[in-house]
RNA sequence: GGAGAGGUGGCUGAGUGGUCGAUAGCGCCGGUUUGCUAAACCGGUAAGGGGGCCUAAACCUCCUUCACGGGUUCGAAUCCCGUCCUCUCCGCCA
């Protein structure tokens, strides 16, 4: 969410920052409504004051009739100040309908556009492969040597479910673990989190449960949802606390399953592993106070590009345009793995692997996260920052593609093997078996 | 799932209808004393929002908040209903 008189005090800018993003959004109506608002909360503040000043002077009446008298005057202006706050309360709840649809304000160097504009800003340390045979998309490979079943997937869950079999079990928990020992490292709490959350954490993140098209699975008959991803858990972890500054930034690392609808991508680009209702990530997470939030975006974008040198796949990294920035965030880095079996033809193609946001105060002020300087007055909004150390589901499309061999073998890369066990994935699982 | 107990300021803990936003202790901040430290003593110490105030600080003032939501009442931490959470015991389960 914006602050609302934020948006009262810059109704122009907040206005140009819509439109960059493509957010339809009625900003007159909020201006004047908010400002009726105003008005009416003072009369509604007013009434109650007088009602409190007349109930402190009842306790003492000199006798029953007086007491009577005031009595009656303090019904009177309780009755009053409970219509007027109804009026206040209708106002409140069509503002913070429109409030919710205003998007996060956008960081002044993020490319202004649709997804044309996008930024190239950084590569990886690996190149982009050249095959001297075609390669494969990670879907013959993966089934060729036994790694994959969507049809069994299919036949349990639906369209978009798989089982991972074999060596796919070993790299996905490969990629967990070297992940969660690569962020341990740099100073990141590892938590495992509920899958599940309640539907206001969901809405302070920014997800909208229940809508028509909705990326979320809700449990019925209560108002908890499957999550999407960790960000939703990790930034719920503080609802309603005020952090002591000197405690910031808060590094925090989730491991959890995603679980997303998908609801109208069918058709594009679902091959496969791309686009799928359940998989498992490990996001990155962070508390900063509103000083620490670029620099620490920055570390984000860096880790994640750590992350992806040392498993050695190939990637860009996009400064995404504000038409694609979605609510929260305020400015987002995005890596996109090179993947050989995408694009026409199998020519190969840029597909994300991993995104990190800085969403500034947008999450924190519907979460009611402050900090506090000790000593000093007042408390501030803290920001939040997310980013993806490893989606499991892409980043194995990525390294089954990137490493295969003429032989349509996979070779592991070099920081997983000793969870792996092995150093390429041939024929037949256990084929090279481990050393003894 | 069944039975019981409970949720009050940074913490402990009193408070069963009227200046109670709340006794007390701990902690914390300031001061006195002291060669230094500690102790002792004195004072201060919840948050959020609005206004005085055109900008910042200080100060003053009002409102809201005693888990959350509703109800009773002129008035609720206190009475009633619902929800959530915590703890104990029993059952069940990985």
């Amino acid at each position: 969410m914006l602050d609302r008189k934020f948006i009262l005090d810059n109704a122009a800018i907040v206005q140009e920052n819509c439109r960059r993003r493509g957010a339809s959004v009625d900003v007159q109506k909020f201006v004047d409504l908010e400002t009726r608002r105003r008005a009416k909360d003072t009369e509604v503040q007013d009434l109650n004051r007088r009602a409190n000043e007349v109930s402190k002077t009842i306790g003492q009446a000199k006798d029953e009739s007086e007491r009577e008298a005031r009595k009656a005057e303090g019904r009177r202006l309780r009755e009053a100040k409970e219509a007027a706050q109804k009026e206040l309360d209708a106002l409140q709840a069509e503002i913070v309908e429109i409030q919710k649809l205003f998007p996060n304000m956008s960081h002044p160097q993020a490319p202004v556009g649709g997804e044309s504009a996008a930024v190239e800003i950084r590569r990886g340390r690996a190149p982009v492969p050249k095959f001297d045979f075609k390669p494969k998309d990670h879907v013959e490979l993966a089934q060729s040597l036994d790694l994959l079943d969507l049809e069994a997937g299919a036949r349990v869950a639906g369209h978009g479910f798989y089982f991972l079999k074999n060596e796919a079990v070993l790299l996905e928990l490969a990629l967990q673990q070297f992940a969660v020992n690569f962020l341990i490292g740099r100073g990141y709490t590892p938590m495992i989190t509920p899958d599940l959350a309640r539907n206001d954490v969901l809405a302070g993140i920014g997800f909208l449960p229940r809508g028509p098209e909705t990326q979320i699975y809700s449990i019925e008959n209560s108002d908890l949802s499957l999550i999407a991803t960790a960000e939703i858990t990790l930034g719920g972890l503080l609802t309603g606390q005020v952090l002591d500054e000197g405690q910031l930034p808060l590094r925090l690392c989730g491991v959890s399953h995603c679980y997303r609808t998908e609801a109208g991508a069918h058709g594009r680009a679902t091959r496969g592993l791309f686009r799928v209702h359940q998989f498992t990530k490990i996001e990155m997470f962070a508390f900063t106070t509103p000083e620490q939030s670029d620099g620490m975006h920055d570390e984000l974008c860096g880790l994640e590009c750590e992350i992806f040198d040392a498993l050695a796949v190939p990637y860009r990294v996009i400064d995404t345009p504000t038409g694609d920035l979605g609510g929260p965030a305020y400015r987002k880095f995005d890596l996109e793995a090179w993947m050989p079996g995408r694009g026409e033809g199998g020519a190969g193609d840029w597909g994300e692997i991993t995104s990190t946001s800085n969403c500034t105060d947008y999450q924190s002020r519907r979460l009611d996260i402050r900090c506090k300087k000790k000593g000093e007055k007042g408390t501030r909004l803290v920001h939040t920052l997310n980013g993806t150390a490893v989606a499991v589901s892409r980043a194995l499309i990525a390294i089954l593609e990137n490493n295969q061999q003429a032989d349509g073998s996979i070779v592991v890369p070099e920081p997983l093997r000793p969870f792996v066990g092995k150093e390429r994935i041939g024929k037949k699982f256990g084929e090279l078996g481990r050393s003894p």
